[in-house]
DNA sequence: GGACGCAAAAATGTATACAATCCTGAATTC
DNA sequence: GAATTCAGGATTGTATACATTTTTGCGTCC
């Protein structure tokens, strides 16, 4: 007996069930860029057949946050600094007017689900929990996203958010601390007040901020997949 | 003998020859915004077993072409006007910006395949074939979009094509006949020339044409989606 | 000692069998 | 006659068995 599944007398696991699960722990970076996912494993994990696995592992991989090769399995994707710069520049693209229309659609309720998100992400950091707080401010800018009502670009932000998750976890530099440390804050005021204009330039300036956190010289690309190709 | 697979001794389909297919099928209105897709049927014309047009579907139904509900099987997405509406804003969003960008990467193979996409299209339409000239048209699309060398951003365009697609069978009216006729043609001059502007500039009036062809009235949903509920 | 080759093992791809759910339609009831 | 109930069939969901491919590790050869 060596592993048990994950949860004792739970409701039968779907596919989305465990799609969000590994999602989750992705983007708390508890599973690392390039990690193996076994078939036979997360079945017996999850007390599922590999029907319900490979499943969930092509909804991953649809997302781009699992690669999926033909009869080499599938692994928690590595994006390349192309890819990274590709997926800020699209956020930079999004993310600016989607948080001016959220600015003219969010309600109270709205407001105070985005403050409460800051303030789990603040004690996130507290508790020593960085991996947490990382998917909380992802969360955040999802958020944003369905506030404005626009479910089809809603839906490409998070596909961004979650590859951002993975982009930071092989290419941030430490040096860089929380310069985000207000951004999230004043972009909920400018949202509550319901100035569009400066809700879409503080979003801007916060993406260009993250994007500018990153390492993202081609010099750094070699190490990193190296340490990519040792790590397995 | 009822049916026989689609075509003798091929190599045998694989999910993503499936999902190709139907998704050309769909594009070219060969099928309905509504179908209802069997699995034992598509399995039998594939010469596949479930497994495989299953996991077909689900790539389908990520990009919405497709509508799975559990239990209930797979059939061609039929957008609602909320929804046509958020694609083509999306558009609107997108495809400017990646036409400026296309006007500045553009070589001549590029668009040497371009101008014959257009001819291509005004063969299918001399062929009275607008179902090929459609797709033909939505090609065109995804190429400016792959030209631009944002592989992300040129993913989601194409995604949204392939639901402008359903949403022009469903909501698409007569009456406006081809305003694009030219469109297309003096996109590719602006591209050619590298004029930059002059190209997000098209790509977004042409965008706007075609979204203003749509008749998106609130009367008419109501008529189609009971056509729709009468036709199985 | 290192490179090559091959067989065994492990993992993925596909088909099939079985279980659960939904849909259809005829019989029943009011 | 209309609504309801409840088999029976049809369809989808899941597990398992088998086929194919990749990986691994040992042995051989140079």
């Amino acid at each position: 007996m060596s592993h048990s599944t994950v949860s004792t007398s739970s409701p039968p696991a779907t596919s989305d069930t465990i799609a969000h699960a590994l999602s989750l722990a992705i983007h708390e970076h508890k599973i690392a860029p390039g990690t193996k996912l076994g078939e036979d494993e997360l079945a017996e994990i999850y007390g599922v057949s590999r029907t319900v696995v490979r499943a969930a592992l092509q909804t991953l991989s649809h997302i781009k946050l699992v690669d999926i090769r033909r009869n080499r399995g599938a692994s928690v994707a590595s994006p390349t600094i192309t890819e990274a710069h590709e997926v800020f520049e699209a956020r930079e693209l999004l993310e600016p007017r989607t948080a001016r229309s959220a600015a003219l659609h969010a309600t109270a309720a709205d407001i105070a689900l985005l403050e409460r998100h800051i303030s789990d992400e603040h004690q996130a950091l507290a508790d020593a929990d960085p991996g947490r707080a990382l998917y909380l401010s992802g969360l955040f800018h999802t958020e944003i996203a369905r506030i404005a009502q626009q479910a089809t670009i809603a839906g490409f932000i998070e596909t961004l958010i979650a590859r951002s998750s993975l982009i930071i976890a092989l290419y941030w530099r430490r040096e860089s601390a929380l310069c985000e440390k207000h951004a999230h804050h004043e972009l909920v005021h400018a949202l509550a007040a319901g100035q569009a204009q400066q809700a879409e330039e503080l979003m801007r300036s916060h993406l260009v901020d993250l994007h500018s956190a990153l390492d993202l010289r081609e010099r750094n690309s070699r190490t990193l997949s190296l340490r990519d190709a040792l790590a397995r």
